[in-house]
DNA sequence: GCATTAACAGCCG
DNA sequence: CGGCTGTTAATGC
């Protein structure tokens, strides 16, 4: 368990809670560290909890056919994730993975069908968070395929810094370019130099293990328009 | 062509 | 020093 102050700072969604739905929410909550490459959860496995990233950045991504990892999304400090095999209680489908020393927040399956059941402020955020995913999954198939490499960058900033599932953004992620080739698929050589164009269009601005936010709908729009 | 790996120098914590 | 970055060269789909 951890203490009320501990779950607002790391858990926006409690601050729609009431008093006692956020005390019952605490109860349920425990920290747990990942080394960096380390798996957090393989595909298949059954899930015994509801998360969220404390610290760190977590890869969440699965096979392709043609047997290369495919990423679907990268989760910064703040998003929390996994609600959808939790509901449906069903295996994994994704893999997870640290892709840094990462710090998260689990939240035990009867805490989290005590707050599905009782709890508006709850399932308010959930709906929201479902939204979200569904227009992040919708536009992701053809994209992945037929995007350039900026725009292939763009779409994974756009997620690590979504404020509808990160309502904490700040304008500054802690990300190395690197990472965000793991996140985007691309080698890191490439993501220097699409980090480039981004940063010409003054929509992000690079920084040494570090990416400044300037302009959130330009990324997203840049991601549309290819 | 465009992306990938390999290699290397410069920089900064 | 060790990790991150910017660049170039050689190679592959």
């Amino acid at each position: 368990m951890i203490s009320s102050e501990r779950l607002s700072a790391i858990a926006h969604w409690s601050l729609e809670l009431t008093e006692s739905e956020r005390e019952r929410a605490r109860r349920g909550v425990i920290e747990k560290s990942f080394g960096a490459g380390a798996f957090i959860c393989h595909q298949g496995d059954r899930y015994d909890s509801w998360a969220g990233v404390i610290e760190g950045l977590v890869q969440l991504s699965t096979f392709s056919d043609s047997g290369h990892t495919v990423t679907l999304a990268g989760l910064a400090p703040g998003q929390w994730f996994g609600e959808g095999s939790v509901l449906k209680s069903e295996k994994r489908r994704y893999d997870l993975i640290a892709l840094r020393q990462t710090r998260l927040a689990l939240m035990d399956l009867t805490t989290f069908f005590w707050l599905f059941d009782n709890s508006v402020g709850f399932n308010r955020f959930l709906v929201r968070q479902f939204n979200e995913r569904l227009s992040q999954f919708m536009g992701l198939v053809e994209h992945d395929r037929m995007a350039t490499a900026p725009a292939r960058v763009a779409r994974a900033l756009s997620l690590l810094f979504n404020p509808m599932l990160n309502p904490r953004h700040e304008a500054v992620l802690a990300i190395t370019q690197e990472e965000i080739g793991q996140l985007s698929g691309l080698s890191r050589q490439v993501t220097n130099a699409a980090l480039k164009t981004l940063e010409t269009a003054g929509l992000v601005q690079a920084e040494r293990g570090k990416i400044h936010l300037r302009n959130w709908q330009g990324l997203k729009d840049f991601v549309e328009g290819g």
